[in-house]
DNA sequence: GTGAAAGCGCTAACAC
DNA sequence: GTGTTAGCGCTTTCAC
């Protein structure tokens, strides 16, 4: 069966259908007396308006949609953002079609096709590893505007919101530094990543203003996996001169490097540092200290940029940088073993 | 500036507008030189077709979008469900409205009537507590489907999916049971909520099968976050005659009671079992034993019913139970202390 | 093969 | 206050 249309509901309250179109919207201007009948049959009738047709013929052409690619719904950081989003949207009446783009520019593309066949009036976009975005261009020339969150755009100009990712990994292997360690071991994403990047660069900052060179040999991008990230600790920790202290450049890899120092007994003697924090960091046995990131306010700001565009501000684009918190919980303040027998005092 | 229509295609490529219509779906029966020129067109205009006009007019009128309504997309149990819903999706070219409703029925209404208005093709929805769903017998007979995943509806029938819950939380406690564990305290969600109250069943029913009267002492339900249960171990760890074991019916309050034991300095002599895995259950010290469920299985099989209802299959209702697997990892197998300072042999 | 006209459900514009 | 007509972008129908 067909659902009510707006001429069923006229013709059963006996009134035309821009009189119902009115009541419909809230207009005003309807008689007590035909409003309450139009009620009636609405109720009856179970009409419920259809609102892409409503919008189709409506000069201000919204559709109360937006879209939402992130890396992966499934992962805490995409869900918390996601939260914060659709609860912005949800107080303007606004809802939101959510993907999972899982690191692929191809499919990246294509869902942004999908939402624009959709007609949503805008996109906040976590950019997959390599995808490029002068595509969008056209959008913004139509109006439709996509505001980026995590990670900047690559050959286009928007919005944009991002984690202080250099700041927040400079401060991580500055901690470990005052407390002694040299030898810190670097282990993260692929560094196609944009906050990948920023963190290893962080990482080799902050050795650099402590005078200390970097050791390639200590360094291990590219884990794309928990099982990846264990196995290059225990590698590590095998070597000759192994580290003293690790740096993990992400959440997955953090939890990794946590089996690989279980593994081989190390989770007192090896100091680690994550960036991003996690569910039960402080449950575990030394509690885990990460540089923590604020998904919900990286959210908040970006819906914040993206409806104010959809208000009609088009001013100069914006760079919003949300700062991170350096959380000690114990792994990350466990000293250097003293070398050689010695003893520090 | 308005985004192009196909009038505009088909005015620059020279053609009729029902030519570009077959191009853009793809129909045939065109010619290969005008195929290409209203391609060059396409392409020129940056023209995307209006999905929502097109399926207005079409007699098939669906949107290729459905709603999913969870109780907390941030909730990782719920964000793995939608993560599965949307892989199925998306293998149909279909697209995921989806939302939170927070344990609020009347927000669950309000969430339902704003899919209406967009005209999903159907809707995934894990029903809040306390809420009643009569009104959705309307949606059967206008051809909308809706299936229910995690609890079932009340006062409607339909297709449901759910995990076992009574037999997981009866096998959680009967391996309490046979550790020797007699006093065992349960921890548990609002009984409002379908699985709360199948799991408070459960943990009866394994406690009567081995002859052990219930001890409403020891029972506390209504938990609604990780502070309340955390401080619902500490209070029946200080009563007079503490539980030697807990079971504990969901995530949070598995996460709040491992809070509470360790506060009291006793993870390691109170034996817990958890209803829902979690990352990280098997890093902690003793790893947490748990019943788990499988949300992706939960997800694949809600994803696959409304498909099927979708593709026009309208025999009986269906209802799927998704088994749960119990996983010992240390914390469900710790023995009871031996009472009165004798020892067992 | 191709395109003109009608109409999907609704609102804008304008009548009464 | 109220209703009528046209038209949003598209597909259907049917003529050429």
């Amino acid at each position: 069966m067909r659902a009510a249309t707006m001429r069923d509901v006229a013709a059963l309250a006996g009134v035309g259908v821009k009189t119902v179109s009115r009541v419909v919207n809230g207009e005003g201007g309807v008689s007590p007396e035909l409003h309450a009948r139009v009620l009636e049959a609405i109720g009856r009738l179970d009409y419920q308006r259809d609102l892409h047709a409503s919008m189709l013929r409506r000069s201000a052409r919204k559709t109360a949609t937006i879209g939402l690619l992130l890396e992966d719904v499934a992962n805490p950081f995409s869900s918390a953002l996601e939260r914060a989003i659709e609860d912005a949207a949800r107080a303007r009446g606004v809802m939101v079609l959510a993907a999972s783009c899982d690191e692929d520019a191809e499919r990246e593309r294509r869902l942004i096709a999908t939402m624009r066949e959709r007609r949503v009036d805008g996109i906040v976009l976590v950019p997959a590893a390599g995808a490029v975005h002068g595509y969008l261009d056209a959008d913004r020339r139509a109006n439709r505007w996509v505001v980026f969150v995590d990670r900047p755009p690559r050959f286009l100009d928007a919005d944009v919101v991002v984690s202080d990712n250099h700041a927040g990994a400079r401060a991580a292997v500055e901690h470990l530094l005052k407390r002694g360690h040299v030898r810190i071991g670097y282990l993260g994403d692929d560094t196609a990543i944009y906050t990948a990047a920023e963190r290893f660069r962080g990482y080799r900052d902050a050795l650099a203003g402590h005078g200390v060179a970097p050791d390639p040999a200590i360094e291990r991008a590219g884990l794309r996996s928990i099982a990846e990230a264990e196995r290059a600790v225990i590698e590590l920790l095998s070597s000759g001169s192994p580290p003293t202290a690790l740096f993990a450049s992400q959440n997955l890899v953090t939890i990794g490097a946590l089996h690989g120092l279980r593994a081989r007994g190390a989770q007192r003697d090896v100091a680690l540092v994550g960036f991003d924090d996690f569910p039960l960091a402080d449950l575990l046995e030394p509690g885990v200290t990460v540089v923590a990131q604020d998904p919900l306010a990286l959210g908040r700001a970006a819906a914040d940029l993206l409806f104010r565009r959809l208000d009609g501000d088009d001013a100069a684009w914006r760079r919003v940088v949300i700062p991170v918190e350096l959380v000690a919980r114990g792994s990350g303040e466990l000293a250097p073993p003293t070398g050689n027998g010695r003893r520090r005092r």
